[in-house]
DNA sequence: TTGAAAGCGTTACCAG
DNA sequence: CTGGTAACGCTTTCAA
């Protein structure tokens, strides 16, 4: 049925082992008899099997993604098709594939992890989700297996690549302040994931930075891509200290608070500025199209990956981070407050 | 260093074939043994090499995922990640893995598809894209490899699963109709899909079946989420034939309309009404949110697999499809015309 | 109910 | 430069 190497051999009238170096190239073989079978080979159709090869050289070139729960709105930010964009070219550069985890739960998603890597089905692994805590990351470690985490971990000696999420809320706040504004809340998604911590932090430093007060009770955070949205920023808007702006960390919420906003007769920017992250290709299709911190996802995913390789083909070498660059691109969401 | 079924065995006090035979459970095996055994491989943390099974029983339990070429817009839409979500559940039901191809252009995509079949990488293959003339499908078919296309080809005898597009596109238009509207323009996506094709003739169904005259110069398509939108839209509201409804094929699609009608001064659904398709996650967030067809994408990836299964364990039956059911939702985006 | 041995398709080592 | 052989880790007859 499929042909083998054996029988590219028999058909060239060489030894299995020779077509094996013609394949690999680099073992001396004259010219003549790697034409004859790459030739053979060509006529029959042959395809190494990548299971038998893998079975011996130990490695399968492939790496592990794992992704959110599934079950979570964060699986449908399109941050994620993005990342992928990145890691997948990466990937595919140095041709490796990509296995994807599934499962809904994190008992699911353990699963998955342990037949990838104990099951010898991947090489490395990159975690795509930051949670605080997570026991896959603690498994990953035990195994001292390579990975690398896209986002920061709050453990130390794990490889990540991260944008620098303090300075960046830090410059989009000062971005806010210079634009007039003095009263301005923080949106924050999942306070699970180091990010939303990070981009609080920064949001703060910039308001003590101008000698603005700081008012825990102007931080809204949880899953705002969900229903409970309108209430959330109701509440803030009747507080004393009405916003007059929002720093929202994901693009796709500021849609739901622009949304929430307009339901309550308020437009945007003409009566509240905001200003989100990560430039996710739709920020510019909105209505008003998002001014927003471009956090490079595309190069997060592509920097991962290489990173990974570090791992694996470095192993002892101590872990290390890289920070992508962001970069604040100025749209229609942000009203200059006159004096 | 890893631990083998052998290691296990030798601990256990069986032979290698004992152990195997209370890995796949179905044996008879004595529970006395059974326990024992079990006992020693959690203790010695053994997991199976799934290439070496992979190997002999001649099946990966993975599919393979053949996306959209990454270098294009349509693998950044939301719609991506939800298939993939459905995808993801039932192949986690059957315990089966995902293999996605990476490559930008057609040359690399081809590569890896013959990497992962020829490769003994997968078990079977589902196509992401639906393009005319797809080279890969070609392939496929001559391998006579087990696949299953999200989306209907143009090529008969191919399994595959799929909306009714020209009934819900009919629909759509004929609800447009029902509001009022009698000068309805057209935006699909890119031409080389069938889904583009299929609710253009629904479209031009409903025209019909309501009296109205079709124009071609109403219908418009390309890729509408790079810059030329802004034209293609201007272009059309200075016909003599001014539309007032847009029935628009894909909600990001819809958001880019949206956009471009705002800067010449019109609002959504005050001014001009659209009706999207595909209800993504952020059709709801979006200002103001889009009334768009539900086209269940879970259920389409998850029935994609459903259909899959049936042909890698029955290739003898004949090629078949399923069609997931559309649902128009009601939101804002449209605005009933008075007599 | 269990064990021995062959074999899956490769690669790699050792001879020649 | 090339061939023979063992080995990778597992499953599956065939015998016992």
């Amino acid at each position: 049925m499929t042909v083998t190497i054996k029988d590219v051999a028999r058909e060239a009238g060489v030894s299995p082992s020779t077509v094996s170096r013609v394949i690999s190239g680099n073992s001396r073989i004259s010219e003549e008899t790697k034409r004859r079978v790459r030739k053979v080979m060509e006529e029959m159709g042959y395809h190494p099997n990548m299971n038998a090869r893998s079975l011996v050289v130990k490695s399968t070139e492939t790496i592990g993604l794992i992704m959110p729960r599934s079950a979570e709105n964060t699986f449908l930010n399109p941050f994620f098709p993005e990342v992928l964009r990145g890691i997948g070219a990466a990937a595919q550069e140095r041709g490796y594939s990509l296995l994807l985890s599934t499962g809904r739960d994190d008992g699911e998603k353990k699963e998955t992890v342990v037949k990838m890597v104990q099951g010898k089905q991947v090489d490395g692994v990159i975690l795509l989700n930051s949670r605080i805590r997570d026991p896959i990351l603690a498994y990953l470690k035990k195994q001292r297996f390579p990975f690398v985490m896209v986002g920061r971990p709050l453990e130390k000696n794990i490889t990540y690549v991260d944008n620098d999420n303090v300075t960046s809320a830090k410059e989009a706040t000062r971005y806010l302040i210079e634009m007039g504004h003095r009263s301005i809340a923080f949106v924050g998604g999942n306070p699970e994931y180091t990010v939303t911590h990070d981009r609080l932090e920064g949001y703060k430093e910039a308001l003590k930075e101008a000698g603005l007060p700081y008012h825990p009770s102007q931080v809204l955070s949880g899953d705002f891509l969900e229903e409970g949205a309108y209430e959330a920023v109701r509440a803030l808007l009747s507080l004393g200290q009405r916003p007059t702006a929002f720093l929202v960390t994901d693009d796709l919420m500021a849609l739901g608070v622009i949304s929430a906003l307009k339901e309550m007769g308020l437009n945007v920017p003409e009566d509240v500025s905001i200003v989100s992250f990560n430039n996710v290709f739709l920020a510019r299709l909105s209505s008003p199209p998002l001014t927003t911190v471009d956090i490079e996802i595309f190069q997060l995913g592509y920097q991962a990956v290489q990173k990974l390789f570090e791992r694996i083909h470095y192993p002892e070498i101590a872990s290390s981070h890289t920070l992508i660059k962001t970069c604040l691109v100025e749209r229609q969401s942000v009203r200059r407050l006159e004096k």
